[in-house]
DNA sequence: CATGAATGAGAGTTCATTCAT
DNA sequence: GATGAATGAACTCTCATTCAT
């Protein structure tokens, strides 16, 4: 596929003056409703600038291209998603394999939960942007966030790390995503917890080995 | 978000006439290389047509919208992924879950594995149109494909097949999709399925009761 | 305006063989058909075909251009109407002023009421082809038949009979028009041949003169 | 006949800033033009915008819609014809009735006689638009000044002043319409407006009652 | 002769982006 | 800095017309 095309690419500016940043969080604002209400295919510039309430020179200041915007706009949840899951293993490490698995699980669960209809319009922007390789790098915080956990866990010690860190996270986001891709039943929502803490605990349990004495 | 635009939404017509069979398979092809090779933005009714080498007017003759078009593509791709799974769960019936696991593990990485561009590049399309219903259609009969297999085992029985079939796809899909997401190096692709079905078994036999004996 | 744009104008064909008069007779109808139910914008070529129950090609056959079509449907239509002016006059040769403004006067509220759709649809088709020259031969034709009629009155006769002939024309059609292009009201409909003839009738009475003796 | 085709019919927008009016009245201006000299089928957002002097974008920011830009065309010309009429109508309010039918038969002739060319046009586009609506509220406000005036003539009184309004109206553009649809002669033209007054005033008075004395 | 698949110019319309004010 | 009028390339879609079958 063609990523070449935009001469300047993702070139996208911070706000610059600290008093131009309510202008800013007005845009951001404005782009994801217009998200959210009309569509990707439908969030034009004017559009985002309207409902900002300024113009689209303004906007163009900011962001001197559409993609730009978008990119600022995944970049921000995708941040958001990265730092609550860094702090939800920093805050359980030394802890035990139980305690930390149920803390994770809590919070993937809470975050994916609660903007659920910003994600499902995020992912189509992330789907047209070639935003792959920040997802990777979003991604990689992550792991090594849940990693850097397990490897304190108070009860158990791992010979591959990598590889229980990389399935533990794939068997917890499996059944989430499966939920929230279909239209949640409540009953669901209520169980899916349980039944995670259930299973990611059973397969670490089933792959630690006692930790070392002493 | 505004679903109601198009008026006449995803009304697409069947090849009508034999011998121009060709033509249509022809505008389906290119529209896939389209999306493989410039991406779904530059994916254009005039793009498309060229490069299936008809003109434009004979691609609006059987889509009579640009969606329809992308719609045509994106269910043919669900339809053959969900005949997979069904097929690889007809085949395992009245087997023992180990030998289903097995099976359904390998059928889905490997229809995961094998068009792997093609499928990223019709994720967007799915993104961007309203094409949950259908998705949730074909999610449907994976689950039910998976659940009448599982009724069936010939070593177990459960107490809430629903929930239990929800969890058996989900954690075999989470690392599944996980993985592809990134850049899956050989190794992680090797050790996959045999971590797939050892995470899986383990689950299934965990709520499993003993058959009813006879 | 330009009106050298089509090579070949209003080329048009008569049937040419007896026999394949029905399917000349179910385009034409097919026009009009089109016509009505969707507008001369949406009148296309294919539109037409596919009601009249053939072929495009075939249409073709017959209607070299979509204008010789339009063209051929309106002429048909101003043939009627003047044939229906000309037999009206023609049979009241020799009567009396009163007798000629009543007939006249009945047939034209005649033609003009029947095919009010009609005559409305051929309206935005007269208007779009170049048909000026055309219409002005039917109007000459209407007018020579009533100024024929006008000269053989068994009561009157008339110095400049050409003025006289127009006046009465444009008395009698401009309040039918006027009534038409309205939402006529019952009442009005049928109040309106007797006011007509009453004018029509005093207009022609003050201008003539006493017939010739003998 | 399908009318519901367009979404936001004839949604135009006026001028929004007094120093871009320049821009609308010329591309008001270039509307006409094109009419004129290119006939309604040929008529383009493109060509109009060419010759305007500005771009297309330009044009669809003050009229979302082909139809809009027309309609507005249509209507001012229409506005311009009511607005004379009631003008002239009020000027006579309370005159005797032979100066009340000269005086409108004189501003008739004169507007239909003006812009002939222009009228016609307008003609093609009325028949195209679906604006039989916006035609009819125009020819009730030419009617009520016409009727409003006659309640004020010094010499008579009618019993039915609505239908006598309308007769009058219909029998005075009927020439008129006769006339310019044809190809009028200097002559005629001379010609006509004394003899529209004399059949005009031969009905009022055969209509007209005497006045309540006092 | 009839068919209808194919053509492709050209229409209406949108929107990212610029720049004079 | 902010504005929003202006731009024009590019897009989706239509339809009169042709021609191999």
């Amino acid at each position: 596929m063609r990523t070449d095309t935009t001469p300047g690419l993702d070139a996208r500016k911070q706000p610059r003056q600290a008093r131009s940043q309510a202008t800013v969080d007005a845009i951001f604002e404005a782009t994801i409703q217009v998200l959210l209400a009309e569509g990707l295919p439908r969030l034009t510039t004017i559009r985002v600038a309207e409902r900002a309430g300024v113009s689209v020179g303004t906007l163009y200041q900011y962001y001197p291209q559409k993609q730009a915007l978008l990119f600022a706009v995944l970049q921000r949840h995708l941040d958001r998603v990265a730092k609550t899951v860094e702090d939800a293993a920093l805050s359980v490490r030394g802890a035990c394999l139980a305690q930390m698995v149920r803390t994770i699980v809590t919070a993937f669960v809470q975050i994916k939960t609660e903007n659920l209809a910003e994600s499902r319009a995020l992912f189509a922007v992330a789907a047209e942007l070639d935003s792959r390789e920040y997802v990777l790098t979003i991604k990689e915080r992550n792991r090594a966030a849940l990693q850097a956990m397990l490897e304190t866990a108070a009860d158990a010690r791992f010979d591959d790390v990598a590889t229980v860190t990389f399935m533990f996270a794939g068997i917890m986001i499996g059944p989430i995503h499966l939920l929230l891709e279909g239209n949640p039943s409540a009953r669901m929502l209520r169980l899916l917890p349980e039944q995670l803490v259930s299973v990611c605990l059973a397969w670490l349990e089933r792959e630690a080995r006692p930790p070392l004495p002493g």
